[in-house]
DNA sequence: GGCCTCGTTTAACATTTGATAAGATACGTC
DNA sequence: GACGTATCTTATCAAATGTTAAACGAGGCC
């Protein structure tokens, strides 16, 4: 149980109590798969919150022309729609860009534990700020030209991942085509295609069998303008 | 007291009982004047929570090079760093677009009323997942090609400054450079006014002395793809 | 009125990025 | 191993956007 990526996360907003971690873990028992490409969720749909416990996923909207815009990556330990009930914007849609596991949790049930526990209800604080935050440096990073922008789209992987133990020292798995990462980029694929060529050709990355490699992580960091406090990793307070 | 736009928004969220209406009355209080390309407030740096309450205003983060990125408008009645203790990122800040007044609160005080009135709660809850909200929507709107991308804004700053009393059937006042909007939409100074040029010559929009005019709402909303209930002023709930 | 500053507008050119298409490579299925 | 599909890669051309600079206009100040 120490190892669950959820409950792990949540400690990043402070220690939980023994009580409030077996209620938690009651809630998150059951598990579904999804196949990629399928939709997680939609949002306003349910009375369900989404716990993605296993596989890459991703927060988008689909524009009229067709095109897909990625807003957020979901990996494992991240919740969707807990506060959604449709009053918070209706098109938002979550779905799996790789095979998921998911934990689909009763909203009310969630709720009431909130409202119950402090330890618990400063969690979903901290999940919510962070979403928060990571939109707005989304936003931000939409400034920079492509190149930097994928730079920093790998930074922030990279980081989210080996937090939750899923990249090592100088590698993580992206098991993801780069048609998804343009939607996330906003950049059409063959556009990253081209900047990723450039990373490459500065022995930046190597990205082969779905696997990036950073041989030197403070120069990507460095060309991104990496900064990883949004990440909030440091915790809840100062 | 019916008319404090902080208040009105807050409603939004629900109703304030007399109790709770007064305690925030009473938070309010003190003014200061803030003048215009100033800062307001930059993050992690204090105890107090910022409440707006008359001017444009922006959170915003400066790039290496030199360029500002503003993240969202600020508006009266817009509260900022609610939650931030310097864990949520360090480099937001929010500046003056125009003269400003805002009132300081006491962080700790907020937070105390949060605990001890639920319908104080409920509204910081609604505050925050706008926020969020909107955040994924600016990402979004990236994805648009510029024209599209400024019509949406327009059609944002419309919806938020009616609903606060400060823009009438079709038109309202935008007393903000282009710069200013070009630093919000991601694109240069320069093409702003292009594709300002190129809204105004379909009749989409006049723009002269600081008052934006949209003649027919419904065309420029239908070429921004511009859906508002990310804007969540439907209140919370379904 | 004259001057100064800031913002807007327009122009010319450079760069980035998009769109399309074709060839190459990998992977799964039979 | 042969085939089919999806992805990656590269090339070419078109469109969108950035940069720089200059002219123009409005408003404040003396």
């Amino acid at each position: 149980m120490p190892d669950d990526p959820f409950l792990q996360k949540l400690e990043r907003a402070g220690k939980l109590s023994d009580e409030e971690r077996v209620e938690l873990q009651v809630l998150i028992k059951g598990r579904r798969t999804v196949l990629a490409r399928d939709d997680i969720a939609i949002s306003g749909s349910s009375d369900r919150v989404y716990l993605v416990t296993g596989g890459f996923a991703c927060r988008y909207k689909t524009l009229q022309n067709g095109n897909r815009r990625i807003v957020s990556f979901v990996l494992p330990g991240d919740l969707c729609f807990m506060h959604d009930t449709g009053a918070f914007g209706r098109d938002l849609r979550v779905g799996a860009l790789t095979p998921c596991t998911v934990a689909d949790l009763a909203r009310s049930r969630l709720i009431e534990l909130i409202a119950r526990y402090p330890g618990i209800s400063r969690a979903i604080w901290w999940v919510t700020l962070r979403e928060l935050s990571r939109a707005r440096e989304w936003i931000v990073n939409d400034a920079r030209p492509a190149n930097q922008r994928l730079a920093h789209t790998l930074c922030e992987l990279f980081v989210c991942l080996q937090v939750i133990g899923l990249a090592d020292e100088h590698s993580f798995g992206l098991p993801i085509s780069q048609t998804d990462l343009g939607d996330a980029l906003g950049v059409s694929a063959v556009h990253v295609n081209r900047v990723l060529q450039a990373l490459r050709a500065e022995g930046l990355i190597t990205w082969t069998n779905h696997r990036v490699t950073i041989p030197d992580v403070e120069s990507l960091k460095e060309l991104a303008e990496f900064e990883p406090s949004y990440l909030c990793f440091d915790g809840y307070g100062p």
